[in-house]
DNA sequence: ATCACTGCAAAGTCTTTGCAGTTCC
DNA sequence: GGAACTGCAAAGACTTTGCAGTGAT
């Protein structure tokens, strides 16, 4: 049985010394069960109306990602999107034409931001890095 | 001796079909002396007043990115930076604090995409990737 | 009780767009 | 000459911020 995913959310919160509180509990609920990352639009749209402010739900997603629970991807559409840090080391695949998208397994990042530190002169750390494919899927490309 | 880098810019715009105007001259001349990517606002500061419109910019780094002239870098800083698309594959470090960059070569770029693609199941052809390191630098870590 | 968090509205950035005039081929 | 390009100003999209009130611990 894969491990379980429901209400683990208060727990994450009191980890990283957040508040336990409605809108972060509806965010989190909602990152928890998307299967791709999603915008704030999209986070807004998934919640109960009056349940999560525009403005908290980006205080939020900073938060959250600051803490390091949710991850900030780019994919240069002209707003971020987030998805919960997983476990698993994944990228994306990002169809050019119709944005659809899909999960690319890529077991070597570590190793490669390991080999990037070593060879760096002037960096000490490394605490992330963004690696997404762009290209066309097969229904655009007819 | 290296390559020259001198005034090869209106080869470039001819190759890819771009009229040849001041503000494309101008915006190439400054991307193929920069050290690293520049962002609009650093592009618009290297010109001569009155030489570049802003929205005639935005125009220009679209324009030339969709021809794959240049290569539209996102290091989350809330603005995107360009840079001329070079031979050599490389990728950036950005320090978290300082925002300082460091070139970084990685010569199994091409390779990566060819595996994503294999095995991909919905993509038919991989155009371009991102990828950016995100650490701290050694006057940061401090 | 206190400090963190939230809602609301306004402001701030970055980027795009409409349109009329200009320029390259 | 015509399509492509540009400048200007305005609009658009996304995100942040100030402030006063609310709520979690």
């Amino acid at each position: 049985m894969m491990t379980s995913n429901k209400k683990v959310s208060p727990t994450v919160l009191k980890e990283h010394q957040h508040k336990v509180t409605g809108p972060r509990l509806a965010v989190l609920d909602i990152l928890s069960k998307a299967k791709e990352p999603l915008t704030i639009k999209e986070i807004l749209g998934k919640t109960k109306k009056g349940e999560v402010n525009q403005a908290t739900a980006y205080r939020i997603v900073n938060a959250l990602e600051k803490s390091g629970v949710i991850k900030r991807i780019e994919w240069q559409h002209g707003h971020a999107h987030y998805e919960l840090t997983s476990q698993r080391d994944h990228h994306h695949l990002i169809c050019l034409s119709c944005h659809r998208t899909e999960d690319v397994e890529h077991a070597d990042a570590d190793k490669m931001e390991a080999q990037v530190l070593r060879r760096s002169k002037s960096f000490s750390s490394i605490q992330k890095h963004s690696l997404e494919f762009f290209g066309l899927c097969k229904s655009c490309q007819k």
